[in-house]
DNA sequence: CAAGCGTGTGTATGCTTATGCAGCTGATCA
DNA sequence: TGATCAGCTGCATAAGCATACACACGCTTG
C-alpha cells in the first residue's frame, strides 16, 4: 500500500501525462500503477491537489492540475510574479511602467488585471513590459510604490 | 419565452453577480428572473458559454465564466462579447473606442487582446470603455469596421 | 405546399462525482 | 495498558451533470 503522499504524487503524474477524464480512469490507471484505490478516495485527493475537470478540445472531458495562479490569492501570485520577473517599477504621469523579463509581461500583465486594484484602470502588456494605466499622477506613484512593496 | 441568446446573457449575468454552484440552483434563479427552463438546458448553455465549475474558497461549488484565452477560437471569444455586451464602436485618429456595459469593458479588453490583430498596438479597459490603440488612423477604422462586423 | 434539414428543447436516464457513516490504524497521554 | 482522538479509507448512496432520443418549429428548396 502506497502512502497518502505517494499516491497524490501518482496521481499528479497521470494527471499530466495522459487524458483521463474520470475518477474511474484514475483508478484503472493507478491499479496498473499497483495502486488500489476507490473512486471515493480519488475524489477527495484531487480535491486537495486542486485538480481541475475542464473540457479539452474535443468535447470530452479531462482532469487538469488547477495553474498556479488559479490556486492563490491575486495579490500572492502578483508578487511572485514581480518578486521573479520584473526588472523595474516606474511611474510617469498616470502611467505605472513594469520592465520584466523577456516574454514575461503578458503574464504579468494577467495577474496584475487580476489584482482589481481601484486605482488601475487597465493595462496593455508587451513582450517584456507592461504599462499599467492609473486614476491620475499620484495614483501611479502609490500603485508604483505598491508593486516595489510586493517584490517589484 | 426569452431567446436562447437573451436566456445565455441572463446565465453570465447570474453566474456573475451570484454564487450559484449547482445547475438546479441556476434553473430556480432563471425561474425568478421570469426564464423557465430545464437543468437539461442550463448543462447546454454552460457548456456553450465556457462556464466552469470550480470550488469556492470555503469548499463548495461556484461556477464562473471562463476566461477569454481558455476559450477555443478568439474571434469568436471577442465576436460574442462584442454582440451581448457593447454599446457603441467609435474611430478617432488612430483609437477605437469600444463603449460597452458598466463592468464588462476588462473582459472585452482581454478578448480583443487575444485577438492578436495585427493593427492592434495594445488596449487599455476602464469599467465600461475600452481604448484600443492602433497602429494609424486608417487602421483604427479597419478595426472598428471589423469589430462592428463581429456584432459591435 | 411538402419534404428535408438544422436548431433548440424537454424527458428520462445513465454516468460521474461527492459525502455520511463506520471501521481501521497509529499516535498520545494519563 | 487502556482510553481517546485524529486521520485515512471503503462502502453505499445521494447529489449533480451529460446526453440519447423524440418532438416541435422555422427555413429552404423543388
Amino acid at each position: 500500500m502506497l502512502s497518502k503522499r505517494q499516491r497524490q504524487h501518482l496521481i499528479r503524474d497521470v494527471v499530466t501525462a495522459s487524458r483521463v477524464g474520470t475518477q474511474s480512469g484514475l483508478v484503472r490507471a493507478l491499479r496498473d500503477l499497483g495502486c488500489d484505490v476507490t473512486q471515493a478516495t480519488i475524489s477527495r485527493d484531487l480535491r486537495e491537489l486542486g485538480v481541475e475537470r475542464k473540457r479539452d478540445e474535443k468535447g470530452g472531458f479531462r482532469y487538469v492540475l488547477g495553474t498556479a495562479e488559479e490556486r492563490r490569492d491575486p495579490e500572492v501570485a502578483c508578487s511572485r510574479m514581480l518578486e521573479e520577473f520584473s526588472t523595474a517599477v516606474l511611474a510617469a504621469r498616470n502611467i505605472v511602467l513594469v520592465k520584466s523579463e523577456p516574454g514575461t509581461a503578458p503574464g504579468m500583465g494577467r495577474v496584475i488585471d487580476e489584482l482589481g486594484h481601484p486605482d488601475v484602470l487597465g493595462c496593455v502588456a508587451g513582450d517584456d513590459t507592461v504599462l499599467v494605466v492609473t486614476t491620475d499622477d499620484a495614483a501611479a506613484r502609490a500603485v508604483a510604490d505598491y508593486f516595489i512593496g510586493l517584490g517589484g
